[in-house]
DNA sequence: TTGAAAAGCTGATCAAAATCATACTTTCAC
DNA sequence: GTGAAAGTATGATTTTGATCAGCTTTTCAA
């Protein structure tokens, strides 16, 4: 649990695969593990953070309250992700929460180890700027999806997203379980039309569920809804 | 016009400040100036960029296809504003196209001068991070906007923004000016619902226009209404 | 200068999705 | 176990915004 940085598998997945030996050293020297229970928050809104988060595992929910008192998800991370990046870079508070949506292990990094390495090592700067540079990519795609596709569109995509990303148990069942709001925050809809489309999925086949558990039957019907036939 | 980086002020605004002397030299002697016209494609979504393009004046509107035939612009660059900076650094084909919305003044850095900066200079890397965890902010915020607010909110917020970023002329009207089919590209829905909310805000006196030029009259009524007043 | 194309405008209609209302079901703390 | 709360579900209604259609104005190149 208290494992070296070093030897952490998760480390592979992310930018600190960049780092020096001794960087990495006085990483895992200062490093500090936690585990979280679902629902627990990481960070809020608005709070200044004093280093970063890396995802060991679990998963959870970055979003940004709206002024209509509704959550955006803006991001699901999970294993290697690193949470809290761009408000340590920019020294800026946090503009997202982050929260956990299963339980998690997650270890807090201190920015000291961060900044000082982004200052002395240009690779491992480079590693977070690629990185940096692929999330702002994804952030493009969601504003398209957002303005051009309906909710039903939308919401067939979260469902394959969830399936490639965290991929499924082993009855076939999706591997992520959230709940029907929070599948309606990512995709920025209202909870009832999110349900309502869910029932419409399954009546038709394409997914069926049990509980909160869903899992997708006709992936390539979902697939075409997405690409608009 | 073929002035020497070293003294460009646009400079000033992005990551090359964080150059050495002989970095910006070398990028000086191998960058190539051009000006474009209104119109002009910059890049094309999907193109390999084999550099980036420092934006010396004008705007350039950065834009993605949807499968409907739609352009949703993602985001608007003017003066000491990067493009393709992204691209460059993940090593992939442009998401994006870049078109000039004014007459422009471009330099075109090839990417070796870019790139070898960003292996052997944190500072210069660390400075383009700052700017991108900047725009991946700016991003997020765009998401929650397009899930949570309204057509009639967003434009009334697109109008706001052109005028505190892109400034006013002598007569008061908004120095950048835009079709309505751009600005209902930026703010993501259709030409007819923009032109007729940028009407009804005429009527009510919240703005005035003059062919395609517009200008603010009642700036806090129109802020109000972004607030959900 | 002039005529075609592009851009701007307005009305009518339609479809998508939000909202409101009301049950039912699951979960969980006590 | 029980009751409250949270989550899921579905119907009815309303709102928003897209689409279609026809028109006027502006722009711009020949």
């Amino acid at each position: 649990m208290d494992e070296r940085c070093e030897n952490c598998i998760v480390r592979k997945f992310n930018a600190l695969r960049a780092m020096s030996k001794e960087e990495l050293k006085a990483v895992s020297d200062s490093k500090i593990s936690k585990k979280l229970r679902k629902g627990d928050v990481i960070f809020d809104e608005g709070e200044k953070l004093n280093g970063v988060y890396c995802v060991r595992g679990g998963v959870s929910k970055l979003a940004k309250l709206s002024s209509n008192g509704k959550d955006q998800i803006v991001k699901l991370a999970s294993k290697g992700e690193v949470l809290g990046d761009r408000s340590v870079i920019a020294e800026e508070s946090s503009n997202l929460s982050a929260t956990a949506v299963s339980d998690m292990e997650v270890c807090f990094i201190p920015k000291e180890a961060i900044v000082s390495t982004l200052h002395k090592n240009p690779d491992f700067t480079y590693e977070v700027l690629r990185h940096m540079a692929h999330d702002l990519k994804e952030a493009d795609d969601v504003i398209v999806n957002m303005s051009q596709k309906s909710v039903k569109q939308r919401i067939a995509e979260a469902l394959l997203y969830m399936k490639t990303h965290f991929g499924e148990d082993t009855d076939g069942f999706l591997a992520l379980v959230l709940s029907r709001e929070d599948i309606a925050n990512v995709v920025g809809t209202a909870t009832e039309s999110c349900i309502r489309i869910l029932s419409e999925f399954r009546k038709e086949g394409f997914i069926k569920t049990s509980g909160k558990r869903m899992a997708i039957v006709e992936e390539r019907k979902l697939q075409d809804l997405v690409d608009g036939f």
